[in-house]
DNA sequence: GCTCTTGATTAGAGCGCTTCAACACTTTAT
DNA sequence: ATAAAGTGTTGAAGCGCTCTAATCAAGAGC
């Protein structure tokens, strides 16, 4: 049989025995191809001055000894990883995965590789994973979603450039390492605010996304937008989450008030899936009786069972920006923060219609309105 | 104003000054705290036989100088890395992204770190995604929902210990290296037809997953429930995928025929929503027209307006075995494949029900039936 | 003949870390 | 006293790779 010269430990090829810990290293395939190890190291790199006979050497040696060039020792050795970290507030909500999936087809078109870590909604996580990736040595990390703030990453963003991507940081403007693309949630909330309006609601309730990284921001478009409408009177927020189950309670507590809103503006999609499921379990129609929103646009919102209105952020787009900033910094040295802001959509489809007839004014309750299950459409 | 990584204090004498890309090494601290780099090791390692006076001036000079040890050296020099690699077939299916969950957490919980690589359905970069991962040096390798063969996996399952999750490999139990957890989708599927049958199907259609690697074991588990029903000559499997868009054409075909299915089971819940929406448009009401089962049990097919009949995976749990199955090979050396199978469950929720009546025999169409938006309950 | 080029190959010095053998120093047993 | 047995610390040899500068082999030029 053929195989892997043995090395210091020994290590018989095919055979069904043997170390399977010692793998082929670029010395292992330069003495089967008796040249020496830079030479295989020109080889594996594609370099130009190589003559064609040894080339051709080598690769014959690597492929027979399953040679795989180790990329800890590269990295180490090139000092450069060629890795772009990438941290994501929470893998489960579809948003956040297309956002990486916009990072990593950018980062794959540019030679970049990147290493994905789920914050999974805790903010402790994340501090760990944002240590980690540094660690690694990612040459760019990109935060998405995450609930970060700018002590956390006061530090790490002089070391590695950072973006953040879908969730801002107050003030992140003082820290010249950190960039940010995001859509604007003010403006996005308001126009959720201005739909409603015009539909003819006025009690238009907010629950938000509790200390979710976004969550300030859309708050404050949907009080500005009741403002402006001149409804500032009636604005409600109520503290909600970033998923279905956090829509429970309000909703129960809000049904059993005396006055309901007649519109519901959720902080995300799933929350306001969760809403509708509730709305539903107590008989509360939509939009019917009570028109709802979302926020992101999500392929959720889009079945058309449920047919969310929603407002659509351009997932994708933002996810290749982070990159491109990054890279800004990376080959071109910039050095100044930049923050692209990206214009929201409203999205309509079948949860928002005009209120109730009657609904006007106050007084109305919803309490054990009717029988559950009446769908929508 | 912000600068090069010069810190509180300043880098100790001895270098260039501030070059911008040199991160403090152990050297650093070393030289910082009077100390040899072995004993920094040490401390940052947590060595017990380390001095208290010592440990307490190495981390404070770490501190100081920000210091942040290097994994890429660290394994390198280690020899093994405390990485699990992770292939996805598709982050955006939320199925997959919860057995990612599961693995994180039991990674954890076992001092490892996760690196996810993203698929996204393309098997030419499943493939690449692996040799990064094997070259990555990461210690197990866990292929959730892949699509990769038993060639694809031969050279790669004797260099890192392997497990398939959530799909398997055709005739994995000739590869050593590879371990397997998996749901029964064969059962999964029969139980499913069961269900249907005992609602008074018998036209139950299967449009299926295409090439995707749970797909044949579905087909088959249908055909075989088909079969036990005595409905083997009316079982009629249509080509599908495993997105929603996927289920627009076969439907429109669907509805086009003369004689339609009174109940459709979608091979996986993505699938199953397409399928709904497209219902819907078609004017086909759910389950009144129609039953309709989905595969996977995901978040969606609990949303109420949704409310889709499906078959439940324990995906956590899934996750959780693929990490333990890692560590029996690399703790205890196992080197005998293993495959654990966990059983189905059917989950009923509101997109099953009687056929309509008038329905039995053979030359019914629904083509045109009806206005469209019609919902379901 | 000799030097100059040009091109292909290699020796060897790291990259930042771990780890083992060796080394001072105690402290304890004899 | 001396040997034996700890403690805490360090020097130095790698881990697998890259990359610069040096070496070597052939022509080309005169």
């Amino acid at each position: 049989m053929n195989g892997p010269p043995d090395g210091p430990l020994g290590r018989p090829a095919g055979g069904a025995a043997a170390q399977p810990r010692g793998r082929p290293t670029m010395e292992d395939v330069a003495e089967r191809a008796d040249v020496s190890r830079a030479l295989v190291s020109l080889v594996i790199n594609g370099s130009p001055k190589v003559s064609e006979q040894k080339r051709r050497r080598v690769l014959e040696a690597a492929r027979a000894l399953g040679y795989r060039p180790n990329l800890m020792a590269r990295s180490l050795a090139q000092q450069r990883t060629r890795i772009i970290g990438v941290l994501v507030n929470d893998l489960r909500n579809p948003f956040f995965a297309e956002v990486v999936e916009g990072v990593e087809t950018a980062a794959e078109s540019d030679e970049f590789g990147i290493v994905v870590l789920n914050g999974r909604r805790d903010r402790g996580r994340e501090l760990a994973a944002v240590e980690t990736l540094v660690q690694l040595q990612v040459e760019g990390l990109a935060l998405v979603g995450t609930q970060l703030d700018r002590d956390d990453l006061a530090e790490v963003s002089d070391i590695v450039p950072t973006v953040m991507v879908a969730s801002d940081l107050v003030g992140s403007l003082d820290h010249p390492g950190v960039d940010a693309i995001v859509t604007d949630g003010r403006r996005g909330a308001e126009l959720v605010v201005e739909h409603l309006v015009s539909l003819g609601h006025d009690r238009i309730l907010h629950i938000d996304g509790a200390d979710n990284a976004s969550a300030a921001e859309r708050r404050q478009g949907y009080l500005r937008g009741m403002e402006a409408a001149g409804l500032g009177g009636l604005a409600d927020v109520r503290t909600g989450g970033d998923d279905e189950a956090a829509a429970f309670a309000v909703i129960d507590e809000i049904l059993a008030e005396p006055t309901a809103p007649t519109a519901i503006f959720a902080f995300n999609d799933l929350l306001a899936a969760g809403v509708l499921d509730r709305l539903d379990d107590a008989g509360v129609s939509v939009p019917a009786d009570m028109s709802l929103v979302g926020f992101d646009n999500t392929f959720i919102a889009a079945l058309h069972h449920l047919a969310l209105t929603t407002v659509n952020q351009p997932r994708l787009t933002m996810g290749e920006m982070a990159v491109a900033a990054l890279l800004e910094r990376l080959n071109h040295g910039r050095d100044q923060p930049v923050r692209h802001t990206l214009e929201p959509e409203l999205v309509v489809r079948g949860t928002t219609g005009p209120p109730p007839p009657g609904a006007a004014g106050p007084g109305r309750s919803l309490a054990g309105a009717r029988s559950p299950g009446q769908p929508r459409l």
